[in-house]
DNA sequence: TTATAAACGAGACGGTACGTCTTGTCTTATG
DNA sequence: CATAAGACAAGACGTACCGTCTCGTTTATAA
């Protein structure tokens, strides 16, 4: 069996150098990561191709989960982010939108199947996958508080899971005509909790 | 580089012993890979647990895809399988529900999300994904003939994405209520088609 | 620290193939030894030169010391062995100028001298270094037993102890004049410790 | 290969500070040389022990052989040195006691050890290993003048031959008895000598 | 019932990768 | 500005797994 990694204090991005090389190699990974795939990716080819020693990759991500994460964390520019806004269906459109291209990367994408496939497994990929989960809930519920909108977990899953089963399983475009049913589909979703909630206020008064 | 495998003819089912090593093997595998995960599965591990030398495994599966591919199509018992049915409403939850069982099982599970994420990489992977995807397709469409209803690509992503994304990315249990509201979400997505192209038929008489 | 290394069963000298590498690889090591000196030897280096893979030299010797005493064991043909006679003094020569072409030869003298050095902290080592002493002191009895001569510890040191010196600390040949010195001077003490056994069998009388 | 190893000025050990630095280093080195053997003290261990730097533990001494050869030199107290005498018997038990003490320390003993294995393949070590027998010879040759005896390298190596096989190769004690019958015969032998000589000298008169 | 073909066990071998360690140099920040 | 902390390149270590290749042995089918 492999043995369990020693912990080690990685490098404070604070210096310069460390910056640049940290810059270097994760752009390599980026580059890399549609080409040869999440298990394709050694430390031993990243680090030929950035032009590093393969101690100084272990240095910066001591797992390949963690650089996994910060290939995720740190995407491509996206685009213009969405602002919140009073009209639901718009900003809900844009935040799937922006949902569909952060995920459309293809090395954001590979990155993501990755750290998923191994949630089972790996606790530290299990907590990073649902912490990025959360963050985009909670990213969402900040665009939808003008609105006086808050989405629940189910509600959430509805949202995101059609446009990422598109994006990971079907492995086809999310169109944007795609993500207008999803969202139409959503809002009716919305109604029909909403009226609900409202005939049981009803009911209870 | 690792070489390029060498095609080689893989045993004839046809003879008992045969049938018998890949059982027990597949057996084995299943119990494994909730365990180790999928790039843990190793075939030297399998070879060990199984009590049978790698030289078999590699025999019967030429690469780990084909492995996961059997481990996939061959599940375990699904229980009931959905029958045929005129009530949308009863046919479309039953099929989730099957989807839904069929991919608790956690070795399953494991086998496809690893197939998906190297799906990017492997045109074998993507492949086996895509004819996946398919024949479930297909299945669903069959049980819903007699309703007289066909389901397109987008209408079934919005059928079985937010159960698989619960599933696999959020990774919690998809209750039967989950179940029941993207379904009656569904069916009013098949409504609302069903009068757009009814009055689209109208508008064209 | 690395993990202790796992123990391994080491190839069938019966296999002919094993035979041909596992000399291949003894062959280069005596070679390189005198070149580089035992620290230099390398797994890497040796297996580079031998044209082998470093996991083979690792199959055949788990450690360097095991290479070390099989390069010392194995050594290079030392010509004519001594044969056992009852004139103590053509024995005892004989013996030493073996010993002395035994450990003439480069790579035997670098194995040694890396046995002894790692006999402190390395209990494989100490062992090993023990036994062939003490097998070098068996043979050596063996060949006195005509002369009716048995040589206990402090006798046999004495013996080889200026030979081994000259030739790893002095780091000069050893010539035969020098041999003839230390044995004169041996056989007198051989004469002092009989005088004295003699006297004192005597005096119990 | 590692670079050659840049030509740098060591601390001038009329400062202080720098005493108090290289007394802390050699005295760790001392402790752990046993423990650790050799190769295993490196240079990033003794830093790590000694609370200092590593570039630090270079400044002082560019070459493991340095600090080997230094551990040697300034070996731990040894007791009374011996004085010169006229009675050989005298002067040559003393010297070979100071000797066996002085290659007891473990430390000690593990530092000539390696100096000596890397005697064949590092002119440095060969060159310390050297100077250290001659430096050896000189003392006893100054601590026999009184007698009138002076000893050439054969004799030499027949006295502290035994001694060091014992030590090293044998591993083990030393005890006086021992000490007393090599120098038996070793006196033995310089009478014979200077018989040979003597009849020489008749003969040539 | 015995060939004969295939599956299988055993294991050596060349590779690649892993995660760790040490070495010697070089950069950066700090006193 | 001299010195520390420590990042980095280079490379070895011992291990694991991979895919291939013998070579015998066992099992199943066919003659």
């Amino acid at each position: 069996m492999s043995s369990t990694p020693v912990h080690r204090r990685r490098p404070a991005l604070s210096n310069p150098r460390v910056q640049r090389t940290r810059a270097r190699i994760m752009a390599i990974a980026r580059e890399l990561l549609p080409e040869v795939g999440p298990t394709g990716l050694s430390y031993a080819l990243l680090a030929e191709r950035a032009e590093v020693t393969r101690q100084t990759v272990y240095r910066h991500w001591p797992s390949r989960a963690a650089l996994l994460l910060d290939l995720i964390l740190e995407g491509p520019d996206l685009g213009d982010y969405p602002e919140p806004g009073s009209d639901v269906r718009v900003v809900a459109t844009a935040w799937l939108k922006s949902l569909r291209n952060g995920t459309s990367d293809p090395a954001t994408r590979s990155a993501v199947l990755a750290v998923t496939a191994h949630a089972d497994h790996d606790s530290d990929s299990a907590q990073a996958l649902a912490r990025l989960i959360q963050d985009r809930r909670a990213a969402l519920n900040v665009l939808l508080e003008p609105a006086g909108v808050h989405v629940d977990d189910d509600e959430f899953t509805l949202l995101y899971g059609p446009v990422l089963a598109r994006l990971l399983i079907d492995r086809e475009q999310v169109t944007d005509a795609f993500v207008n049913v999803v969202v139409t589909q959503w809002l009716a979703l919305l109604d029909r909790a909403g009226a609900a909630s409202r005939s049981h206020a009803a009911a209870g008064s």
